[in-house]
DNA sequence: ATCAACAAGATTGTTGACAAGATGTTTCGC
DNA sequence: GCGAAACATCTTGTCAACAATCTTGTTGAT
């Protein structure tokens, strides 16, 4: 075995697992976690998990309470929508300024991503499919070259893993959102600034939408 | 003297601190920060006086490169567009919302604010005029509910404290931004949703015009 | 059975000392 | 005098043990 972890390396090395284990389900909202067994558990020393904890916990993903540690944070549908409130305020913001400023070779990939969202769709490919849009949005917010709009969205992205993950395996979801990713693909490419803005919000208030409609956030 | 402050409490001392020396121009971009010195400086522990730096190393306002220490940050002209750009899109959806939710008591005060404002610009009370500007902006976004944005416009603030000194003490500046601050009272004080929105964007719009207008981030 | 008080164990918070690395200074060869 | 190596000093990073607090389980009285 190697030696235990220690400073920025473990740190980066306990979010992350943290992370994975959230997006992985291993971990659930509410449930506690203990810095021993975290070190255990990721082979790292407790320094380095107690920063890892301040790390997410800043990220909001996690709740700490003093004397009583560190809790998978529970958020709720408004706050969900108010996320994706602002998400849709700054994607807009980067969609308008990628269909200005956008490479060729970024147009070109975007254009390749269209079809092969097409073709996932179709194919009843969601994995593919949720892989794509993922891709999709990112090269959307390179494109615009807003540094400080990308780390903000990434900060935004953090809490919502779960509802990211309820929402996607909805029936017909993926057929519902294909003509808005189209939308935004082909106001980008076409470099019209003003229908990419139109079309981002467009989208997104959809997903407010089918976020509003989905009743608890949580069975468990 | 009292004990030296720890844990929680020091923490938070120590980081509103170093924030208002920074505002104060105690401390100027790239100054080293060391944690003795810190810590003998507010009367907190090293422990305290780390978490401290950290958490305005989250916010931006801080670099820490390990086994280097902590430095002030410096902001480029291009980083506080984007700044202003991203603030812009996030003030925008909370003009909106405030024009539809905004309490009574809320549209009160914002027209008080707005007779105010033109009282100090008429009588040259830049602090004044500073004072309810600030204001202005907290009442509309707490007026939105919009908790979200809320946080994520204080985190994007955290770095620009700098710029908004530079602008703030530009001559004409107040003359020239009076009508676009009134503008927005008067559409959220209206419920005009949309024309909130707009005037809301077109003020930073300005902004950003001015930080672009304004050559070199720094003398020093 | 219910509840309060208490004890034992578990968990987080804090401290002080030391290790590791960076920075600045002196000294030495040329 | 100039540059480079050796040295001294300063600063940050790490750790292990201890202290403070919370949680859980038990006991005993009503």
């Amino acid at each position: 075995m190697t030696d235990k972890l220690t400073g920025a390396a473990g740190r980066q090395h306990v979010a992350d697992s943290i992370r994975h284990a959230l997006r992985s389900g291993d971990l659930v909202p509410g449930q506690r976690l203990v810095e021993n067994d975290l070190a255990a558990a990721y082979g790292a020393t407790r320094g380095a998990v107690r920063e890892a904890l301040q790390d997410l916990a800043a990220e909001e993903i996690l709740e700490i309470v003093p004397r009583r540690g560190a809790r998978v944070r529970t958020v709720s549908v408004e706050e969900a929508v108010q996320i994706t409130e602002c998400r849709s305020a700054l994607e807009q913001l980067c969609a308008g300024k990628a269909a200005t400023l956008a490479t060729d070779d970024q147009r070109a990939e975007l254009a390749r991503i269209g079809v092969d969202m097409r073709q996932a769709v179709a194919d009843g490919a969601w994995e593919a499919y949720s892989a794509l849009n993922q891709r999709l949005h990112e090269l959307v917010i390179e494109a615009s070259g807003q540094e400080v709009a990308r780390r903000t969205l990434g900060r935004l992205n953090g809490p919502m893993v779960r509802y990211q993950f309820r929402l996607a395996l909805r029936p017909g979801r993926p057929a519902r959102s294909l003509p808005q990713h189209l939308a935004i693909i082909e106001a980008v490419v076409g470099r019209d600034p003003e229908a990419a803005g139109r079309a981002a919000a467009a989208h997104l208030d959809d997903v407010i939408e089918q976020l509003r409609s989905s009743a608890a956030p949580s069975p468990t």
